[in-house]
DNA sequence: GGTGAGTAGTGACTTTAGTCACTGTACAGG
DNA sequence: CCTGTACAGTGACTAAAGTCACTACTCACC
């Protein structure tokens, strides 16, 4: 199912963003966000909102202000974690289908309500052409998501459940900055590509090990 | 070890490339690979060489005119292919690794006779700047490079080793132009990240269903 | 002709992951 | 209060991959 290019436009209301031009920062990045509002609108949208989908074509990129958006890929009914789209990021996969014209691969949810700029791709092109921070900043991008999936595959290939998810624990506990982590096994199964029962197990060892603790829905951190 | 910014220097003999100003392709790729010359070196690195090892650091990036370049990844002593640097095409991690001047991550090596014009990273950027081309190969290289990516990790997720290893053949035979393989077992064990005996027993098992055959110390992919 | 390196084949086994089927718990909504 | 749904725990099993140990072949080279 391809709903169209303006997808994003399902959801939350539009708001245009007020312009700071008093406001000089000296990071890049940052300078480049407050462009951002010249370009595209600032969406506000609410947590579990699915904003790309397989199969479809995108036409607008998102800037993450605030919040957090999961991109993910399935494979029949499993799922895999890719990576996060933090504040002051991009979503290289929905540039990558911008480029060719190609439907997307992979699947975005906001995982936190999350406001985003959604900049049409060919403003994109402009502000690349103009301005060379735009453009480092997607290559930028792309080395990272390039070596996390370089990481993750290691992880994948070489590692057992068991330290992946414990890894993973940690690595989501730091990200949403919240210990005593909430989530079902469930969604830590579909995030790591494997089955519920899979995680269980593997958490029932790493308590045994005294690296986590599961406290009601919620899994403790220790270690 | 790190050998210095000009490790490919270290191999095979420097020529200059004469340049041809009256030929004007109207592939951008074609047009690029022809400036290629004015900033670069054209190498001719021999079969087996290896051009980049992790940990090193990156200040040349290659543009494969001829020949074949492999790149991959080691985790103790497994490996796993990455992709392959063809003719009109460079290499993203050592963009990555040059871009932010950070040693490399992933293993190199000429699988064929290969020419390759070697830029040093400053030339690229300048090259960018000036050729909107440039950029936008770099940015299609590293889509594909993604894409050739999460391709590997759905299969190492969610297929078997027989599968992967008939897939790997077949891919492997077109890309050479050559159906009866000469690849060791050791070396297709090394490409799927796996071992030995798990390919001896795999391709045993393609081989009973009449997909590949094997004569010799070469593998013929029948269907 | 003997030796050593590289390669391939294979039986026996262990470990890991995944599957199936079921139990039990918590909780919301009619 | 009953019922449906989502979630968690677990025993029993299967399948896949990897490990270990050994045999055997080919070929280069002294």
């Amino acid at each position: 199912m391809m709903i169209g290019q303006y997808y994003f436009y399902l959801y939350a209301n539009t708001k245009v963003f007020a312009m700071d031009f008093n406001n000089k920062p000296s990071n890049p990045h940052e300078t480049l966000f407050n462009k951002m509002d010249q370009v595209g609108v600032l969406k506000e949208i609410p947590k579990g909102t699915e904003v790309l989908r397989e199969g479809q074509f995108v036409k607008v990129i998102p800037f993450v202000r605030t919040g957090l958006i999961k991109v993910y890929t399935r494979y029949e009914d499993r799922e895999l974690l890719l990576y996060y789209i933090r504040p002051q990021e991009s979503c290289i996969m929905s540039f990558s289908a911008s480029i060719n014209n190609e439907p997307s691969q992979v699947f975005a949810i906001t995982e936190e309500d999350t406001e985003a700029f959604l900049v049409p791709m060919d403003k994109i092109a402009s502000l690349i052409k103009d301005n060379p921070h735009v453009n480092s900043f997607f290559f930028q991008q792309y080395k990272r998501r390039y070596a996390e999936l370089l990481d993750t595959i290691h992880h994948v290939l070489f590692n057992k459940m068991d330290t992946r998810l414990y890894q993973h624990l940690k690595d989501k506990a730091s990200l949403k900055g919240e210990n005593p982590l909430q989530m079902s096994h469930q969604q830590l199964a579909n995030e790591l590509g494997t089955v519920r029962e899979v995680v269980s197990r593997s958490l029932k060892k790493l308590e045994g090990e005294g690296l986590v603790k599961q406290q009601g829905n919620k899994i403790k951190i220790l270690a």
